[in-house]
DNA sequence: CACGCATATGCCACAAGGAGTATATAAGCG
DNA sequence: CGCTTATATACTCCTTGTGGCATATGCGTG
């Protein structure tokens, strides 16, 4: 599970990622919005830090995570190169 | 294997897709260049197709195949409620 | 310091995907 | 028509990821 690719392949990781776009949320908020296992958020959240798509801080026995948005950056860029294939085919269309 | 974000989360499907960005490719062209065994090539190609993200002619016996950009627009489209943290990342360092 | 809440981790079982090898299908060519 | 080239499929093995459950750790509070 090295590349970004296959982080964001994992739908759940997908949701806690836009989650996090709003704001930074605790473990326990993200449990509850996406009605998922708590051990399974931790899970995907070490996924998540490990691999670089978010960070952590403390907030008591809380723990507030947060997007770093280098990683997804990482994959846009990839995109980049298929770009000009959507507007050639919205061009084709005209 | 449903989503696209699954799909591209292969390299070797990264790979021939990259591949095809030039011009379309028949399954020997993409084995030689790729240095993949032919199975490997057809099974991804098949995956790849049966996903949208190609589409192939037949030429004799070669099938030509080439880009569908319509699912590579989808994993776009799904970055894109990240776009701004990039632009806010930049200003943050600034 | 005992208890409770919030989070992390360990272990297990299951499922799915990918590679390798062999084989099938299909077209062109002598 | 038999042979060769091009591609697809079947089968098996192996690896890896994920979820469930139980448990550990850590911090705060009475």
């Amino acid at each position: 599970m090295e590349s970004a690719f296959e982080i964001i392949a994992e739908p759940n990781r997908r949701a806690i990622l836009s989650l996090l776009v709003s704001s930074e949320q605790s473990v326990g908020e993200i449990e509850r919005q996406l009605r998922m296992a708590q051990p399974t958020v931790s899970k995907h959240l070490r996924v998540l830090r490990d691999a670089g798509f978010v960070e952590s801080t403390v907030d008591a026995q809380r723990r507030l995570y947060r997007l770093k948005p280098e990683k997804l950056q990482e994959v846009d860029d990839w995109l980049a190169q298929f770009r000009r294939f959507w507007s050639a085919h919205v061009d084709a269309l005209e």
